[in-house]
DNA sequence: ATACAGGCTCGCC
DNA sequence: GGCGAGCCTGTA
């Protein structure tokens, strides 16, 4: 493994020798450098079809916690690759490297990188399926290319653990610790100009890493009383008691229920991991932003309604894709608010 | 500075 | 079986 890391210095070294058939642009000689190499080293630079697709909303959309932006593109991992990838219109370029032969996972970096972000959903279609009030139409064009991404179920599941009562700045702090500090460090293409060893991405670490910790070190990952839940199911799904993969056959009520047993989990929780680890796409988590959302938009002149009719209102209403218009509409809030406390701001300043 | 955050759990009615 | 308080800690 030593041996294969040290081998990633090639590319920089690349650039020192000149291509004589390229000439006109000094970046598209470096790339060909690094494809040529990187292709030597099972590292790969692909292009990715991607129409449809925001990239850069879709990683800020609450829904992924761990990538980072990086020059004109973004720096993270699917699964276990790290993984360079930047958006050019309609494509994606991709700097990762291929699973190793004897895999028995493996697949095409193009076709992981496909999956991972939902490339194959039918957006027009789900956009369509949306109820036609104007706070549903306002989203939707808001948030044109969003996509629901498809993240591995134990990578989600204790993300999203330890995501209650937190901000998303620091549900990324938190993951970037637990990657730190149990994760695999794993070499990264960087964006062109860059030296590859600033480039080092952790892998999240597995359930049976988590499960030989402790609380005691967990909480030193800002975890504080999710510590303890996070440990409980890491243990539980470590030991098999907890069969993830096992429970994508199941319907979503008894999915649903299974994770809510988890500790840490509730109906929150357990509807983020359905949609974005399961593919259920009528999940639909209910997180205060929505539900000021739902009461104000939806509900303006009964301040009253109990949280549980808005949970049946808002899986009856929003159809079988409740789960994208729920993302829509709170990437769509959050984004608002947002803007309005830097206007706030910028006016305050003056 | 000091509420408050993308909740869950437990104890109390 | 619904409701409120407590839990940890960083951010705005």
């Amino acid at each position: 493994m030593s041996n294969d890391e040290g081998r990633l210095n090639a590319p920089a070294f690349a650039k020192l020798q000149p291509d004589r058939q390229m000439t006109k642009s000094p970046s598209s000689l470096v790339i060909r450098a690094w494809s040529f190499f990187g292709n030597i080293l099972g590292m790969k630079l692909i292009e990715v079809p991607a129409p449809g697709f925001d990239l850069a909303m879709t990683l800020d959309s609450g829904q992924v916690f761990h990538w980072e932006e990086s020059g004109g593109g973004f720096v993270g991992a699917i699964a276990d690759i790290a993984v360079y990838v930047e958006q050019r219109r309609n494509v994606l370029k991709v700097r990762g490297r291929e699973m190793p032969a004897k895999s028995s996972r493996r697949q095409p970096l193009s076709t992981m990188v496909a999956h991972y972000f939902g490339l194959d959903h039918p957006l027009a279609e789900i956009c369509a399926s949306f109820p036609n009030d104007p706070i549903m139409i306002a989203a939707r064009n808001f948030c044109r290319g969003l996509r629901i991404i498809r993240q591995p179920k134990w990578e989600c599941l204790a993300t999203f653990i330890c995501s209650s009562m937190k901000q998303v700045a620091h549900i990324r702090q938190i993951s970037k610790a637990l990657r730190e500090e149990f994760g695999i460090a794993r070499k990264a293409f960087p964006e062109r100009g860059r030296t590859i060893d600033n480039y080092v991405v952790h892998t999240f670490p597995s359930a049976a890493r988590l499960a030989k910790s402790s609380e005691r070190e967990l909480r030193k990952c800002a975890l504080g009383y999710r510590a303890k839940n996070l440990l409980a199911t890491a243990r539980l799904v470590s030991s098999g008691t907890a069969d993830l993969e096992a429970w994508s056959s199941l319907s979503d009520a008894n999915l649903r229920a299974n994770l809510c047993n988890l500790p840490g989990v509730g109906a929150k929780v357990a509807n983020c991991v359905m949609l974005f680890a399961y593919e259920r796409l009528r999940a639909f988590p209910i997180d205060v932003w929505i539900e000021r959302v739902l009461r104000q938009q939806y509900f303006p002149r009964n301040k009253r309604i109990a949280t549980g009719q808005l949970r049946t209102f808002s899986e009856n209403y929003f159809g079988e894709h409740g789960g994208y218009a729920q993302q829509y509409l709170f990437h769509h809030a959050r984004m608002n608010k947002n803007a309005k406390s830097r206007a706030r701001t910028a006016a305050a300043g003056k």
